[in-house]
DNA sequence: CTCACGATCAGCT
DNA sequence: GCTGATCGTGAGG
């Protein structure tokens, strides 16, 4: 971790979420704690089109209480609670009200992996995950999944509508190096029988160890047009499993 | 690694 | 009421 750790302009932001997700992959999610900052590298997003154009998003009937921050300025913080209080962080984009934003579904720790440990181990009743995180191993575990990544950054929706551009604010996005190589997969946990399962919409930085488990069906039926690849991490062997990953 | 299951909650129709 | 942009467990490969 080097540079200033500056904001992202809100100009990155005020494309379409697709673009935004792309090109957040690499870039770096900093919180304020107290006196330090955690620091992580996004490694897993998902893109939600907006009004209209994605069944799935929260936008896609319109303007709710809930997902009113998607209609607004790009750059800012949508943080919507889902099940047993936990929470997911999103980031407004385009700007113009079609509803669009980017949830932050993965990422590595690059400065204060303890607090964020500390932050997860607070949340975590007494079981096999806890005491893997308490024996300090599966540092890859801490932030690879979008209710864990806002456990261990501590992200509630007290954030919900922040801009994310502020310059003293508590939580925003840095530069950093892009990932080199990105793979698109339809969203994870969605019916492969459905229509919108042949839409890529999630993104993952290739070779990330932290990236989200796939859960419930797998993505080897994605449309269209697939092309297996078999998946491997640098350095390591090749694994059994195939996905069905598109460029 | 994968899968099936269920906890118990806010948001919405 | 009903439905998830989820997670952790436990069993099986």
């Amino acid at each position: 971790v080097s540079g200033a750790l500056r904001p992202l302009p809100r100009a990155f932001f005020e494309r379409d979420a697709l673009v935004v997700a792309r090109e957040l992959l690499g870039r770096l999610l900093v919180r304020r704690a107290g006196d330090g900052l955690l620091v992580a590298r996004i490694v897993e997003v998902e893109a939600y089109g907006g009004l209209g154009c994605d069944p799935s998003a929260h936008s896609f009937r319109g303007e709710t209480p809930r997902c009113r921050v998607m209609f607004g300025p790009a750059a800012h913080a949508y943080v919507y609670s889902t099940h047993q209080g936990r929470c997911c962080l999103n980031v407004s984009a385009a700007g113009d009200a079609r509803g669009q934003a980017v949830l932050l579904r993965a990422a590595e720790p690059l400065l204060g992996e303890e607090a964020m440990r500390a932050a997860r181990l607070a949340r975590l009743p007494a079981g096999p995950t806890r005491e893997r995180l308490l024996r300090g191993g599966a540092s890859h575990e801490l932030l690879s999944g979008p209710a864990r990544l806002c456990a261990a950054l501590g992200i509630d929706r007290a954030l919900n509508g922040i801009d994310l551009c502020a310059p003293r604010g508590p939580l925003w996005l840095a530069d950093a190096e892009p990932a080199a190589r990105v793979a698109w997969t339809p969203r994870v946990g969605l019916n492969p029988k459905s229509a919108s399962f042949a839409w890529c919409w999630r993104a993952v930085a290739r070779g990330s160890r932290a990236v989200s488990a796939p859960r419930g069906l797998h993505a080897a039926s994605a449309q269209p047009s697939p092309r297996r690849v078999p998946r491997r991490a640098p350095g390591r062997a090749p694994r059994g499993a195939q996905r069905t990953l598109r460029e």
